[in-house]
DNA sequence: TCGTGATTACTTGTATACAAATATTTTGTT
DNA sequence: AACAAAATATTTGTATACAAGTAATCACGA
């Protein structure tokens, strides 16, 4: 599935094994998706069109597909003459789609709910042990995956689709943030908070309380911009 | 010449003035979305490349751009050896798409509502008088461009981005279906509840309260579902 | 007449050459 | 040395030829 963090063996490859163009175009969507929010490519990264197309082994043609979508997410800037660059996230942006993720994450627990399967429930045990696991020995690319992959583990608490998938545009938006302004220092003090909600929002799920574990990702997303805007006004204020 | 008999003077005048690539992909997706919107292109319809890329005076590559970004959207769907054809919109996805509507317009009175400037309130009277020119002569056409004209007045009652444009991809993923469904005997009526929405919230904005303008919203978008749903099941039922 | 296989036509997907836009470097002049 | 202008390099944007996939047609035989 997604994986890819620091292996992510030979693109070329997975891209000539698929049969389809759609599934090729996938790839390519995954994986450079996936290293803009694993900071691979920091904000301000620019990324040649010739180079990636001679990674991947294919032309400009099919790659440009999965750049322009990118774009369209606001993952990517492209200007003839200067290159495509990786957005960067300001804290206007931040708020306001933290506000509306507030939000939406009510509706998770709302609007066709999933119901809590064997499948479900393994799926967040994982999880918790990947958390715990994490807790032992934070380090920063576990701490970046986890939070994509509880993401998505998230995401299948409701049966919405297009919740499923607004919610997921506006995730990828803003998640490399974190990355970007967690110092090493304030690491622990991230992965345990982050443990917690993981801890509570599993407890929920697996009594099935789909609504109790919206409100608890809804109050930690709340607490989350808190911290990242006054981590951000103390990287900004002089020296 | 050019068969687009909705005003649309000569897209490729356009193209050619404009003088930045980004421009002329916004006018490539806006023609392209609102004919798809207007049922020039009804669900179903085969969207030539060569055929479109000759009418706009262009190659078919920053075409496929426009078209990329339209299937990413759910309007179209492009196969290899069969062609891009115009989405339907199936009756799940109509439901999903319309519950989520629901609960996000509420959020447009919670989240950076706008203040009502002279401006603002003059685009709402522009759309109490066609609403009311409407209710006096009701014509699909005229009836579908007020449907989209008034959501985008509306979505200027939030200051929050990404709510806005979230709210845009979701309205467009199912407005069409009002010109499919509607047959030309219950016009009348839907233009008449229209206009009273219309007035309703017009009102509600002339007064400042935005909270109650999206209360409002919601209810018609509510009531509107379920008279679709009617529609649909009418449509299907055997003869 | 029916069925079946090959052929043909038509579609989007991909590779590539070139155009246009921007940034950098060089070069010439004062 | 400083400045300006031109040449150059680098990037994305566009046009176009061809490949790959699909569907329809035709030819041919039983």
């Amino acid at each position: 599935m997604s994986m890819a963090d620091t292996g992510e063996p030979d693109i070329a490859a997975q891209l000539e094994a698929a049969s389809t163009a759609q599934e090729r175009f996938q790839i390519m969507y995954s994986v450079l998706r996936d290293r803009i929010s694993m900071l691979v490519y920091p904000p301000g990264t620019q990324l040649s069109e010739e180079v990636l197309a001679g990674e991947f082994g294919i032309s400009r043609s099919p790659l440009r597909k999965a750049l322009q979508i990118l774009e369209a997410d606001g993952l990517l800037l492209s200007q003839q003459g200067i290159g495509t660059l990786v957005t960067d996230v300001d804290l206007n942006e931040l708020a306001q789609v933290y506000q509306l993720r507030m939000e939406m994450n009510e509706l998770t627990g709302r609007l066709s709910p999933a119901d809590v399967d064997f499948r479900l429930a393994a799926l967040f045990d994982t999880m918790r042990q990947r958390a715990e696991d994490l807790r032992v020995a934070p380090e920063r690319q576990a701490f970046a995956r986890l939070n994509i992959d509880f993401f998505h583990a998230f995401q299948q608490l409701t049966d919405n689709q297009p919740l499923r998938d607004v919610s997921e545009k506006l995730f990828y938006q803003t998640c490399r943030i974190w990355l970007t302004l967690i110092p090493s220092t304030n690491l622990s003090r991230e992965v345990e908070i982050f443990c917690q909600e993981i801890f509570a929002i599993t407890d929920a799920v697996a009594i099935g309380d789909i609504e109790a574990a919206a409100h608890i990702r809804r109050a930690h997303l709340s607490m989350g911009l808190k911290r990242l805007t006054s981590m951000k006004d103390a990287k900004d204020a002089p020296v």
